[in-house]
DNA sequence: TTTGACCTTGGAGTATACTCCAAGCTTTAT
DNA sequence: ATAAAGCTTGGAGTATACTCCAAGGTCAAA
């Protein structure tokens, strides 16, 4: 049985942490020690690494709740279940990236219409791009 | 003059934003009304139009405070300023984009590596990757 | 005059994932 | 004996951007 801290550290993360998944129903410790420390068993460590790979995915702990729930009742769940959850997690994923891959675009742009020098910004094309409405397309 | 309401009809916001920008020192009312309603001019409107554009590009609220702060005072600001600010911007920008494809590489073979069928999770691959150090490179 | 739409304020709630703190007990080493 | 390190709890704080609420004042129309 590992104490808090060597758990932990085992890990690569805090003993806040793992406080913040008991409290959260992600993981409990295995038992308590007489003196009321916390105790956790090799179970318990691996649950921990599925939490960390799944969070390693991109899962957030919300989602992770859901998948420990599975994979605890197996049998109760299909193969169709997890694919679809991990599905809906990718296009999430995907819509987030073209979000962001649109950021990238406008800022390129920006960038790129900036002469970057060091005279005053008055005549800045960063600054006109987002003052006009159409001045960001041109 | 607008009132908060014409104003946020105008933009598309909700009163609630116009009001958490002026608490969040992005955009005061212009003035008052003698029975103490916000009034917005001209000038508001396009303040208003930059921040909802430099949202647009992905800029934070906060970042959104010292791109107005230029804005206001081009004079004491080079280009190199704000190129570099928004050069920064893209840099995390990009760094959160590679962060969101490290996330789908790893989804998509999970998704592919999963059969999917209607049968009991206890042999999905999705949670043994998930369970295995190894299983989600192979 | 009364209704409904609009406005005011301060403050709480939401989602996410911790991180830090105080006050205090336990254990180990010196 | 005492100090350092480790553990306990509950609760507050951080960052982000709103959103919603209550209690109440204001204004225009019917
Ligand atoms: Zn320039
Ligand atoms: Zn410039
Ligand atoms: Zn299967
Ligand atoms: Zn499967």
């Amino acid at each position: 049985m590992y104490r808090i801290g060597e758990l932990a550290e085992k890990l690569s993360v805090s003993t806040d942490t793992l406080r913040y998944y008991e409290k959260h129903k992600l993981l409990a410790a295995t038992s308590r020690a007489d003196n009321g420390y916390r105790l956790y068993n090799e179970e318990a460590l691996r649950v921990m690494q599925f939490i960390i790979r799944a969070k390693g995915v991109g899962f957030s702990l919300n989602e992770i709740n859901g998948l420990l729930s599975i994979k605890i009742d197996k049998a109760s769940h299909s193969c169709a279940d997890v694919k679809s959850f991990t599905e809906q997690k990718l296009t999430q994923v995907n819509d987030k990236i073209a979000e962001l891959q649109c950021f990238k675009g406008s800022l390129e742009l920006l960038v790129a219409a900036c002469c970057g020098g060091e005279e005053e910004a008055t005549h800045c094309s960063i600054l006109s791009a987002l003052e006009n409405v159409d001045a960001i397309n041109k």
